[in-house]
DNA sequence: GAGTTTTCTGGACGACCGTCAAGATTTTCT
DNA sequence: AGAAAATCTTGACGGTCGTCCAGAAAACTC
């Protein structure tokens, strides 16, 4: 049987392999962001990785597998973002103004992450291997939208007169009208997201 | 000069040529919508036709121009079938049944053209050659919600309450969604879309 | 230090891509 | 009927793609 010590040097070479996975993942997301799926070859994210094509496959059995461990680490780390947004106000003004704020901050400062997000949920209306880690990521963002309006519902003190289901709809239509026009330059786009978001919370609930 | 059967001559082969071009434009469109766009090739697009990939450089210059002469295709479809939704009601009620049933319908009758159009629009994000042509659709699609939010105010007797960029955002959105579920086999997508509309339409207005 | 294991490189392969052009075929004109 | 123009086919080209693999280099073990 293997010592404590050997366990501790496999365990070592295991979170070696896997650091290298995220290493090479986040090069992965770094060119799709860029350059979107369509125009990401394995050579460009070996090249943003700065190792060589071998690498990619010596840690990943081939491209599918390594787009389908790119969109779960993005999920996760929409989750962490998207968990924090308007997570601390305490009266309906507040939660109004974080939600609006919390949603300008994000689409300001992942622009990019975000246009990839809607081409990889485009792609995966074409393409079977990531499309359930892409219903995944959008049942989180549709229970996150669910906790800003269930919150605000509380602190106005009605129940939401909507499914959450049609709220995230229109929230993600609203989000996604915005970063299109943030990403052509439309300087009136983020305040107009923050006023969209206030309209569709207090209409909606 | 030319006579009038010079012209006659000239326009017939003309319109011929024009003719020629729609036909592979369909055919590319066909071949976008089941494939999308990253994944059809121009050898796709004129196996699909009949001819071969000589024809399609025949009447066009490059693969670029006959994408972007299929998204102007696209468009004036679009165009057509928008402006009948709803059209013709006479009262408020008559329009939100309208408004939901005609988007539903145009949903399933082209749920693949749609698919279509959310996949270039992203695309759009990615490559120059039809973000233009992307951008009239998206505003042609926005002045048919615009109308039919302010039919449905005039009909209720009320100035509509948001900005027909939000309404817009809202119905992109809710309508993107049910496209989602709709593909995945949701029996109630449909449904949800009609209950969907009436709920923006009461809400937003 | 030698041997073993892990990690990585770089070249090759077959397939596919968009584009081009010579020439065949069809249509039109005289 | 023959010539000219228009239309179309087919093969080739250079480039890119994902994948594979022999072997080099680095790290590790004894």
């Amino acid at each position: 049987m293997t010592t404590d010590a050997d366990d501790r040097i496999a365990r070592r070479q295991v979170d070696k392999f896997a650091e290298r996975r995220r290493q090479l993942a986040d090069a992965a997301l770094t060119t799709l962001a860029a350059e979107g799926y369509a125009r990401t070859s394995l050579r460009d994210i070996a090249r943003e990785s700065g190792f060589s094509v071998g690498v990619v496959h010596y840690y990943f059995r081939d491209k599918v597998e390594l787009i389908t461990y790119c969109v779960r680490r993005y999920k996760a780390a929409c989750v962490e973002r998207y968990d924090a947004i308007a997570a601390h106000a305490t009266d309906a003004e507040a939660l109004l103004r974080d939600a609006g704020d919390g949603l300008a901050a994000t689409l300001e400062q992942d622009a990019l992450m975000h246009r990839l997000w809607y081409d990889l949920r485009s792609q995966a209306l074409f393409e079977e291997s990531f499309r359930l880690d892409v219903a995944d990521i959008d049942a989180s963002l549709e229970r996150m939208i669910a906790r800003i309006v269930d919150t605000y519902a509380e602190l106005v003190g009605v129940a939401p007169r909507c499914p959450s289901a049609l709220a995230y709809a229109a929230f993600d239509g609203l989000f996604q009208q915005t970063l299109l026009r943030h990403l052509s330059g439309d300087p009136a786009a983020l305040d107009d997201l923050r006023a969209g978001t206030r309209t569709l919370l207090t209409h909606l609930v």
